[in-house]
RNA sequence: GCGUCAUUUGUAUAGCGGUUAGUAUGCUGGCUUCCCAAGCCAGCGACCCGGGUUCAAUUCCCGGAUGACGCUCCA
């Protein structure tokens, strides 16, 4: 990682937040809260069709989606071992100079105390007993608090304490008994949900990636372990290749990552599970897609002491940041039986049983998690795609996701037909859902300039011949290239590179005939 | 929370105990039948906040806020 920000990374900086895409921390003028950021005008519009690419992917192996309430009671996260993970023992040095903040648990492990399940008291005992002090400044040390790592709010009259959630995950999951039955009773059950949740980070920075209320978009696969072993989406993925680095590399210190196939990793034991390996390609496929650059994606397993609470196998997909360096985007998580076991012994549900292959036997449904960071993605996608050539800056996003695929422009202000001419054919692209901007400010050079910085990717020119035969320009982002078309055909060229059933390649010239 | 460094217009910067606070870029309007940040004319826009020292503070001192990086922390 960067130790200070290199001029590329800052101009990628300035620029995200100078072309509206991301602003804060918010509130700007006053105290902003730390890691809390807005979406300007560009910024919503391309993570809306962010969010729309994702919804697109996850339909496509017919994920449904659905949305849960962002705050829920206390029960549920204490049901699904949140309360347990998310509240760390905390002690802080009495020294002034000091004060430093150590967790209890790690302090006295490191000490050599061996521990199982400690209240505050316990710690409390043992610290005073055994004269613990600062390990920094040999200080004393002061009482044990806990700090919540979940965000809590009051509801209801007299209040009480809600928990707003940590994850997406377990709301979806506390579905389980209506989405058993919206499925007909069919496993395995593909859905996802996109929406925020809350952590109270200690330390939010690094812009997008850490912060502390932040969009999630998750898929989950209810499903049976026999399922789990064959699996119809394998099949056809079963010769895709993924860029692995696994635990026993990582512990090797062997930093070479190695492109397998998914039957390759099955049959070398670096996967277990087909419909896991799935997964991991489904990961993989979502980003590649968005045109980040694959010497820059990898996937990287959790070492046994890395792994969450619900894990038997996590890996993650991460991208190398041109600012921050190699960062999580999405989480792979074999979460086995352990969410929907913990919601049967709480809830003592039997809806949250299925059927086993053995008849009369009852099962855990096993749960496949793969989650999204929404802002993260975004702001992978984003800071990719700044490339800085000599005369130029281009935004070089997907059509999918860039916030304005497309601009038109008169040549000039007068005569005024042009102005008149160009006004309508931009009305007609946003009648027909095809982003666009009209701009006749400055002159035609300095348009296309402001544009390509923000991801623009064909700018529609009308000028004087315009007039005479109703032909204009459509210029190419990539390459600054123009052809002309006739502007009856502008809507379904659009519709076209929209959706890339042609490329600019394929656009026939009519200046080349005569 | 702690430490280091920083804060002058939208952006990037210059500068000074008394300045009409400079420059570049940007933006606005105008001119130029003008296709790749052209030119010309006119205009817009800033010293983070509070206190102190001083005849006088954007400049010096103290405090605060905020930011970047590191520590801590981190499904």
């Amino acid at each position: 990682m960067a130790e200070k920000l290199d001029d590329a990374a800052a101009k990628i900086l300035m620029l995200m937040s100078h072309r509206g895409f991301i602003w804060g921390p918010s509130p700007e003028i006053y105290n902003p809260v730390k890691g809390s950021y807005e979406f300007g005008p560009l910024g919503k519009l391309m993570k809306t069709n962010l969010e729309n690419y994702m919804r697109k992917k996850f339909r496509k192996y017919q994920f449904w989606e659905v949305q849960c309430p962002l705050i829920g009671s206390d029960m549920i996260w204490k049901a699904s071992g949140h309360a347990e993970r998310f509240y760390d023992f905390i002690i802080q040095c009495t020294n002034p100079k000091c004060q430093r903040v150590h967790r209890v648990d790690t302090l006295l492990e490191s000490l050599g105390y061996n521990l199982t399940s400690f209240s505050a008291d316990d710690f409390q005992k043992i610290i005073k007993e055994d004269k613990i002090l600062c390990p920094d400044c040999q200080g004393e040390l002061g009482s044990v608090t806990t700090q919540n790592l979940m965000v809590t709010s009051q509801l209801g009259f007299p209040a009480s304490e809600f928990i707003l959630r940590p994850e997406t995950a377990t709301t979806t999951y506390l579905l389980f008994p209506r989405l058993i039955q919206f499925f007909r009773t069919k496993m395995p059950i593909f859905v996802f949900q996109m929406g925020y949740a809350f952590r109270n980070e200690i330390s939010p920075r690094k812009m997008l990636l850490r912060t502390r209320e932040f969009e999630q978009c998750e898929g989950q696969i209810f499903i049976t372990p026999e399922q789990e072993m064959n699996f119809e989406l394998f099949n056809q993925a079963a010769q895709e290749k993924l860029p692995l680095w696994s635990a026993k590399q990582q512990i090797a210190g062997d930093e070479n990552i190695k492109y397998y196939s998914l039957q390759e990793a099955l049959d070398q034991k670096i996967l277990q599970k087909p419909a896991y390996a799935w997964l991991l390609f489904f990961a993989y496929d979502i980003v590649k897609g968005l045109d980040i650059p694959l010497e820059n994606i990898r996937l990287r397993q959790h070492k046994d002491d890395e792994k969450a609470h619900y894990a038997h196998d996590a890996w993650d997909l991460e991208i190398n940041s041109k600012i921050y360096g190699w960062t999580e985007v999405c989480g792979i998580h074999d979460r086995g039986d352990y969410d929907l076991g913990r919601h049967f012994k709480y809830s003592k549900k039997k809806q949250l049983k299925v059927p086993s292959q053995n008849k009369g036997e009852k099962i855990i449904p096993h749960i496949l998690e793969i989650a999204f960071g929404l802002g993260r993605l975004f702001f992978f996608c984003l800071e990719q795609a700044f490339t800085f050539e000599e005369e130029r800056n281009v935004l070089d996003l997907p059509i999918q996701i860039t916030p304005i695929p497309f601009a038109v422009f008169p040549l000039m202000k007068k005569p005024e037909e042009l102005s008149k001419i160009a006004m309508e054919i931009y009305k007609q692209l946003i009648d027909n859902d095809l982003g666009a901007i009209y701009d006749e400010t400055g002159s035609i050079g300095k348009r296309y300039r402001r544009t390509e910085e923000v991801g623009v990717r064909y700018a529609f020119t009308i000028d004087h011949q315009t007039l005479d035969d109703d032909t204009l320009t459509i210029r190419n982002i990539e390459d600054m290239s123009q052809k002309r078309i006739h502007q009856s055909d502008i809507i379904p060229i659009a519709s076209k590179l929209l959706r890339g059933t042609i490329t600019y390649e394929e656009i026939e010239d009519l200046s080349q005939k005569d």
